[in-house]
DNA sequence: AGTTCCCTGAGG
DNA sequence: CCTCAGGGAACT
């Protein structure tokens, strides 16, 4: 389930291959992927990429002649490139390998690449991820994207603090909220409660200004390290080469109903914010 | 502000 | 067979 930093996972290891390389044919193999994008994805052939760069969990693709492309893989989406591609149907449930043939299946579209037989390949086994081509200004005023709040990363603590106490809400609903903070997903937002010592429940107004400054503290600082491990790999994110992040080892409160707190040895608790499972010590996390 | 729905695979 | 996973658009 990709979010900020496994996106960025997947920017830094793309930039690295795609940066200079020209587009030369796309091949859409699932319409719906592309739902929604402002011109057919064959408007960015001949094209040479010049960057690759992430805003909240969108990756950008900027190439020449002002065109690009946006891509937000949602929960099962992979982007890579593939010296090879067979496309193959979905692995037999008993295969859960990480071969490189499982990389070919579910294989929504893919671009060719100039001077050799290398494809950038979009694949999303529950197709909600969704691939936008057209020039960068007007993929800039789509609505999902014109109107996401600021980077997290970038934020400043007094303007977070200010953003936070004039809402209203359930703490946790407004962190996963992309139009107040871009990039945090239900993985994070969990990790980052706890380290706060807040309650998925609060309400956002009435979060204290020390409260909501090491609130941001702990939103930087975790971000920061899941990017440095990689990204969390729970059940799909594999980076575009294939292979696991490494953040799940040092998931302090998500997903471990049932089992003792790491600070306090009460028992995490599970329960429902938004339709969204959500994990925390009723010990250590005061509303 | 809160709920429903989209989708496929894993697990009970 | 059933429930769960969850980002975000669309709905109430």
């Amino acid at each position: 389930m990709p979010e900020l930093p496994e996106v960025e996972t997947v920017v830094r290891a793309l930039a690295r291959q795609l940066v200079g390389r020209r587009i030369t044919a796309v091949h859409v193999c699932h319409k719906p992927s592309i739902a929604g994008t402002p011109q057919q994805p064959s408007c960015v052939c001949g094209l040479r990429v010049q960057r690759v760069w992430r805003r909240a969990k969108f990756i950008r693709i900027e190439l020449e002649s002002g065109m690009g492309m946006a891509i937000h893989l949602r929960m099962t989406g992979w982007l890579g490139i593939l010296d090879s591609l067979v496309l193959s149907p979905p692995p037999a449930p008993s295969r859960k390998g990480r071969g490189s043939t499982v990389l070919q299946s579910h294989v929504r579209l893919w671009f060719e690449l100039d001077g050799g037989p290398q494809r950038l390949v979009f694949r999303d086994i529950r197709t909600f991820g969704r691939v936008w081509c057209g020039p960068v200004r007007t993929l800039d005023a789509l609505p999902a994207l014109s109107q996401l709040g600021p980077e997290p990363l970038k934020l400043r603590t007094e303007d977070f603090v200010q953003r936070l106490r004039s809402r209203r809400g359930r703490l946790k609903s407004l962190l996963l909220n992309q139009k107040f903070l871009a990039g945090v997903g239900n993985i994070y937002a969990d990790e980052s409660l706890f380290a706060a010592r807040l309650h998925p429940l609060a309400d956002a107004g009435s979060v204290s200004a020390p409260q909501a400054a090491a609130l941001l503290r702990a939103i930087k600082r975790i971000l920061a390290a899941a990017i440095k491990a990689g990204g969390t790999s729970i059940s799909d994110f594999l980076n575009p080469d294939g292979e696991q992040g490494w953040f799940q080892r040092r998931l302090r409160v998500y997903g471990r109903a049932g089992r003792p707190c790491v600070r306090c040895r009460a028992t995490i608790q599970r329960l429902l914010v938004g339709q969204r499972g959500t994990w925390f010590c009723p010990r250590c996390q005061k509303r």
